[in-house]
DNA sequence: CACTAAATTAACCATACGGTTAAAATAATT
DNA sequence: AATTATTTTAACCGTATGGTTAATTTAGTG
């Protein structure tokens, strides 16, 4: 393989994922893909085959930046379950800092698409029952609350880490007046306000 | 307008929720719309006129579900602060479960196309600066907390409230291993959750 | 340099889609 | 009942779109 090749795998899939991110995948066009990218949509063919394996892809890499990797930090077995937590939340937000657009869009291609989900964990070897053991002999077990206690406590951390990056249009605009340098100084402190709460919510069990 | 035109009307904005929510305004198909209404196509254009036009009916109509009613129950000066979070919660909380796909039909949207929030405060006649206020001299003021800090627990408030729906088909795989009774019981604990969690994130200053 | 293989492009194709139109069916008005 | 206005439909139109193909350019190889 040339280094061309790669090259260009590499600047289609670039190209792809700016514009699959942006108009989500029913909203993409190949020709706009082709353009940003600067070559003959021809090419997207010749590399990937068709519009799906393309996006499969881009999917694919996107899920990646949190799986499995978010749940081994869970898993492992010798931090004590504060500390794990802890560097989920860190973890978590750093890598939706570094990509802030990837949550929005993985959720809104799964709302319209769920069956992708089952897809990707097949085809990554990921073993989504696992989940259930950390939940119930690793979270619950260590805090002494129940399994759907630890439950809400994930949910409750992932919303938190979340939701602003996938909601920032309507926060944006009602809660920040479309004053983007406010909404990144929310942001920077979010780290800080989120330990804080689940901190607090796990000495009390959830 | 005889009662057969308010039907037709009625029918088609029936069956465009229906698709739009579920496949988006760039997935969605004026024939699709067509069959779920029963109908020919060409009448939704001769009531609606276009796909754009009819697609802003149901976005409007799916905003109005939380604008301005939420941001007013907030806002209204009687009852204590504490009172009006916890209304606030359950209120919304109680909208969500009756539209539980509006939410990411939603922040789908606005994340393809945020210009649309502009537009329907605009055409609403709903004056967002309204929210600054709020925030400042009703929720800061009364818990006697920063600015910042009553963004943060709106936030809060919102993510924990918003994201179990929003995130359905990433939670419901992998932390409830596709057992649908399973989350509709945990969505059933929701409310109490977090107006505890809130709750004593207000106690102590967010 | 000649020749082969791979990469890239321009032109094209079939189809799906939003939208229109003219005719048919139904309802309202006299 | 006759006439007009409104609602509904079938057939159609232009275009955008995903995808293909045949030719051209570029890179690799003896």
């Amino acid at each position: 393989m040339t280094d061309d090749k790669v090259d260009t795998e590499k600047a289609i899939l670039n190209a792809a994922r700016q514009v699959f991110v942006r108009k989500g995948l029913d909203g993409a066009r190949m020709q706009e893909i082709a353009d940003e990218a600067g070559m003959n949509k021809a090419l997207l063919h010749y590399y990937f085959r068709s519009k799906e394996k393309l996006f499969k892809m881009v999917f694919r890499e996107a899920m990646s930046k949190f799986f499995p990797g978010m749940v081994v930090i869970l898993g492992s077995s010798e931090i004590p379950i504060e500390k794990k937590v802890e560097a989920f939340i860190e973890n978590y937000i750093k890598i939706i800092q570094e990509n802030p657009f990837i949550p929005s869009f993985i959720i809104g291609e799964l709302n319209k698409n769920p069956e992708q989900l089952t897809e990707f964990f097949v085809e990554s070897g990921i073993d989504t029952s696992k989940v259930a053991f950390i939940l119930k002999e690793v979270i619950a077990k260590e805090l002494g609350i129940t399994i759907q206690q630890a439950r809400h406590l994930v949910v409750n951390i992932i919303a938190l880490c979340v939701f602003p990056f996938v909601g920032r249009p309507l926060l944006e605009k009602i809660i920040f007046q479309s004053n983007q340098d406010e909404f990144d100084q929310f942001i920077s402190e979010r780290k800080a306000v989120i330990l804080n709460l689940i901190r607090t919510s796990i000495n009390r069990s959830v």
